[in-house]
DNA sequence: GTAGGGTTAG
């Protein structure tokens, strides 16, 4: 009863049961589980570590909850550090990380993009080999991906001989995201000379790879091979990437025939596409139909600050300062101010954040690390410790 | 009771 109300979200009929449960000494991992999973599900990760904490033994399907809680709430670095917990933890029986542990993990850490800490798990996996299988290393390759090291994601790839769809995916997405778009579509024909279909997802990846890399020609044939061949309707994420890939390569005018004539009537263009179309035409200075989609994108999405900022630039650009004078007025008006971009770097492990024009911690970030490399490698370092 | 891949911009 207590897993059919978590299942649903409804927190306060599992609750009530599960009190009885407690109070009866009947309660066990599966149930208390149950109950760490519904308060995930309502995103209420502390209520969820209050029933762990109150657990008196705890196996894996609990400890993966648990650190699945605190990645899928965004506050990846809680779940890393559960995750360590349960390796140091003494607790008998023994809890091992099993498959599941590692994807979480791994989710999880692709999530904050510390390769320090990517690297960790992965060594962890290497001196673990039985927790590879195929969930696990389509997730070992998105984690190294996003964490910067590709290399290290095609090491893995390649070693992995039992690749399925998912870790062909991941590889092209991987490929694509670090800007490899003809080895990306090396993998995707490997991939299909090895028996597999490309499903919707592949092709995004694969469609993605190609607007990266600018091979346009490639982009337009896989959108028409995955319609022809492999019968796949085009859904409102391809269009996206399809307008990205003819916006990034110039062809603005063509982009925009998509969103307006080719779409299917029943696709709604939604502000991703805008989005993607304005920043193409603030790429080439196309000011008509960066004005046309900018006034789609403010009504769709009125409070994100970027698209009149996007607008802006495209008019100053072309010297048009009345435009640029009419966008900044219409943001005063409505108190709107962009945030700083900013960035950060792994300082072997702990993060530095630092926004544009703080060149000063950036530069003792990057000093702080060849410091370490320096004193790893047996020479002096060359700032002194304190 | 627990797990993997995608989707605009600066």
């Amino acid at each position: 009863m207590v897993c059919g109300y978590s299942a649903r979200g409804d927190m306060d009929s599992a609750k009530r049961l599960f009190e009885i449960a407690v109070a009866k000494g009947a309660e066990n991992s599966v149930v208390c589980t149950a109950m760490i999973s519904g308060y995930a599900k309502t995103g209420n990760a502390d209520d969820a570590r209050a029933v762990f904490d109150g657990m008196r033994v705890r196996d894996a399907a609990t400890w993966n909850v648990m650190i699945g809680v605190y990645s899928g709430a965004g506050r990846a670095a809680e779940a890393v550090d559960l995750f360590k917990i349960m390796l140091e933890t003494r607790a008998r029986p023994k809890v091992e990380p099993n498959h599941t542990t590692i994807s979480i993990i791994a989710a999880a850490c692709a999530q904050c993009g510390l390769p320090t800490q990517a690297s960790w798990i992965q060594d962890y996996v290497d001196r673990h080999m039985m927790l590879l299988n195929s969930h696990t290393v389509a997730a070992l390759i998105d984690m190294h991906s996003k964490c910067g090291n590709i290399e290290r994601a095609l090491d893995l790839f390649c070693s992995w001989r039992q690749r399925d769809l998912i870790c062909y995916s991941s590889m092209i997405s991987a490929l694509g995201m670090h800007g490899r778009g003809k080895d990306a579509i090396a993998v995707f024909n490997e991939l299909c000379d090895n028996g597999f279909d490309p499903d919707e997802i592949c092709f995004v990846s694969v469609l993605n790879a190609c607007s990266h890399t600018g091979l346009i020609d490639e982009g337009r044939r896989y959108f028409k091979t995955m319609k022809d061949d492999y019968n796949i309707i085009p859904t409102v994420e391809h269009y996206l990437c399809v307008v990205d890939l003819l916006g990034r390569a110039g062809c603005i005018d063509e982009a925009y025939q998509m969103i307006t004539h080719e779409m299917p009537k029943d696709i709604e263009p939604h502000a991703g596409i805008w989005g993607a179309l304005l920043s193409a035409c603030r790429t080439y200075s196309n000011v008509e139909i960066g004005e046309v989609a900018a006034s789609h994108l403010f009504k769709l999405e009125p409070n994100n600050v970027g698209n009149y900022v996007l607008l802006s630039n495209i008019y100053a650009n072309a010297k048009k300062w009345d435009g640029v004078q009419k966008v900044r007025a219409l943001l005063r008006r409505q108190g709107m101010k962009k945030p700083p971009g900013w960035s950060q770097v792994d300082a072997e492990g702990s993060l530095r954040e630092f926004i544009t024009g703080e060149l000063d911690s950036v530069l003792e970030a990057v000093l702080e690390i060849l410091n370490w490399e320096l004193k790893d490698h047996g020479y002096k370092p060359i700032i002194e410790d304190e």
